[in-house]
DNA sequence: ATGAAAGCGCTAACAA
DNA sequence: TTGTTAGCGCTTTCAT
């Protein structure tokens, strides 16, 4: 027994395909009609199929939200923004992961088109032509949670990392301290370039050099704390910070000669704070300073961005830069409908202003 | 200029529809037919319609996994290994959260019928009958990773939580801890009753009588700070425990003069270990630890059950009971999918065995 | 190998 | 108010 379709129920209701039709989407019919259609409706368990109902009316009321990794906690804040607007607006949402490579994030616009859903929240790591390109011929409307060139043509909703740099070099300057070095993720990412920009800014605009500055492999946990080692090695058999920019790039072959002689007092002598891109390569830190024996925020102090759940989950609490990531979630989700709404509005470029989340890890 | 169809796609070629299908899909064709037909698919930017796609064929490749919280890190463990598994196999996948109502987990369970994907896994908190009902109702395919009566007639995998909570009591003990309370979830969903009673069954194994018992509003960090002020409250003016319970319910009206009360001396004495329902739940009761300066592992052990991505990121690392998830999850997966090849398969309740991961939180 | 045409389940004219 | 029917975009017999 095949699952009934509207065709079973009208023949089961002695009625029209029509009618049925009419009673499931409320329109206008007598009593008994109503009556009759819900019994049968009822006894056959029907339920309506979706692809067959949105290949009719052009519209699937499913909104997607793609990010890169559902493992960072500052997708579960923009997924809980969005979540909240779209359903308010009747739709459902579904979260897709795209991983970190741009190629899938352009498969995932590209198979987009048609069908899956009316609308795609995206906020890509990495973005280049093709994924422009893709999101331009997208025919469902798309919005970027991130940044792209403003002659992309399309909504694009984004948080200023120079101004939240500005906090965070701000706030370590007015509690003293000023030997800080940086640990960035991927320089070749969309928020891994603005952040490191964002910094030497922010540092030379109050006449501070970086003690040092260093790569993460990608924004993790993992990741944080690798670059934990490398920061610390790099410190070690640097001696003192000379020039700009530091320790720089790949830990080099002597991590484990280097670490052993980086003592307690070595490293907090060169280096009292750490900005961390974002919160999971705080954490990561964090735990490399207390394998170090180094108090947080007593030695080192530490500050992380996007002011996710985990700035509050960690300990101590991590002082973090609120990119806006829930406004952001939010004010996509309303821009997107906006467009499904009407596709002709200029496309708009919203810029979200950061603000700084202090807890324990600052002093 | 409306999105060109696969009609348009054939008048550009010069051929039939039928040809331009067979090409899409890799079917027989000349040499130039396939020339001419990806020409125009190039030309013309066409992305076929998966809508109109799955009605005729039956089926999406699209398969969905509904979590309860997306902020629950143990979630983000499953969804990684069940993205593993599908994903090799052809299918998308697409999650969605269904929050703590067992209503909404019903709507959900009831819309996916028809249309929306090929199948379901689904990790419900708390279960009924209608649940029940509308997963055998369901005509694609459901898997529950979680705890349903073998009478419903469905495939699951779930944790040996009784097993874990063993483990956990054990460890303690042979760490020289006896004096153990328990922070649970809340007990009217599916893992909350599970864990109270694997928590009596392994106190009483060992003989042992739990100091206090509390259960949490639900399975979040803030619920286990909440959880944390009850449980000290109740510490304090409830004396040296005397029966099998200790406190239970609600925190009291006298929670500002309890606490004010409960020094640090007097918990630790009453107390030396706490095992939390979950790593979230840990994480609250680390930092009300912290806020008493009582020490973790030193004067109290905390054990955190999921083993999830946060246990390690937490500091102290938590001890975390591995309740399997990223098994259950890629298992989960896997049902699944041989349930959507073969519908009448009798269905299998596989039950995948806890470990311990044992980090600094315990001795 | 290719084309014509039926039909997946539904909604929305249009007719009655 | 209700029923009949065309067609959304696609795949798949069935002829050719």
């Amino acid at each position: 027994m095949s699952r009934p379709t509207i065709a079973g129920v009208a023949r089961a209701a002695g009625v029209s395909v029509a009618s049925v039709s009419r009673v499931l989407n409320g329109l206008a019919a007598t009593e008994e009609m109503v009556e009759r259609v819900q019994r049968a409706v009822q006894e056959l368990g029907y339920v309506p199929d979706s692809r067959a109902r949105s290949l009719k009316v052009g519209r699937t009321y499913q909104l997607t939200l793609a990010v890169a990794d559902v493992g960072n906690p500052v997708y579960v804040t923009m997924m809980r923004a969005v979540e909240e607007v779209v359903s308010a607006a009747g739709y459902r949402l579904v979260v897709t992961t795209t991983g970190p490579d741009v190629v899938d994030e352009v498969a995932l616009v590209r198979g987009m088109a048609r069908g899956y859903a009316d609308g795609l929240v995206i906020s890509p790591l990495r973005v280049d032509d093709d994924l422009i390109k893709s999101i331009r011929e997208c025919d469902v409307p798309v919005v970027v949670a991130g940044n792209v060139p403003a002659s992309a043509g399309v909504d694009t909703i984004r948080a200023n990392s120079p101004k939240g740099m500005l906090l965070a070099v701000e706030h370590l300057l007015a509690k003293g301290r000023r030997r800080i070095a940086f640990v960035n993720g991927p320089v070749d990412t969309v928020p891994g370039t603005a952040r490191a920009k964002g910094f030497a800014d922010a540092m030379k605009a109050n006449g501070l050099s970086p003690v040092a500055e260093v790569e993460a492999v990608d924004f993790t946990f993992a990741a944080g704390r690798e670059a934990g080692v490398e920061l610390f090695a790099g410190l070690d058999s640097a001696g003192e910070p000379s020039g700009k920019t530091g320790v720089t790039g790949e830990a080099s072959g002597t991590t484990g000669v280097a670490r052993e002689a980086s003592g307690r007092a070595g490293v907090a002598e060169q280096l009292d704070a750490v900005i961390a891109a974002n919160d999971l390569l705080a954490v990561g830190i964090m735990h490399e300073l207390a394998a170090r024996d180094l108090a947080v925020p007593g030695d080192v102090a530490v500050i992380g961005m996007d002011d996710s759940e985990l700035a509050e989950q960690s300990f101590p609490p991590l002082t973090s830069v609120n990119l806006g990531s829930a406004e952001r979630g939010r004010r996509a989700a309303e821009l997107l409908l906006a467009r499904i709404e009407d596709d002709t509005r200029t496309p708009r470029r919203i810029v979200v202003q950061p603000t700084l989340s202090v807890r324990k890890s600052t002093p």
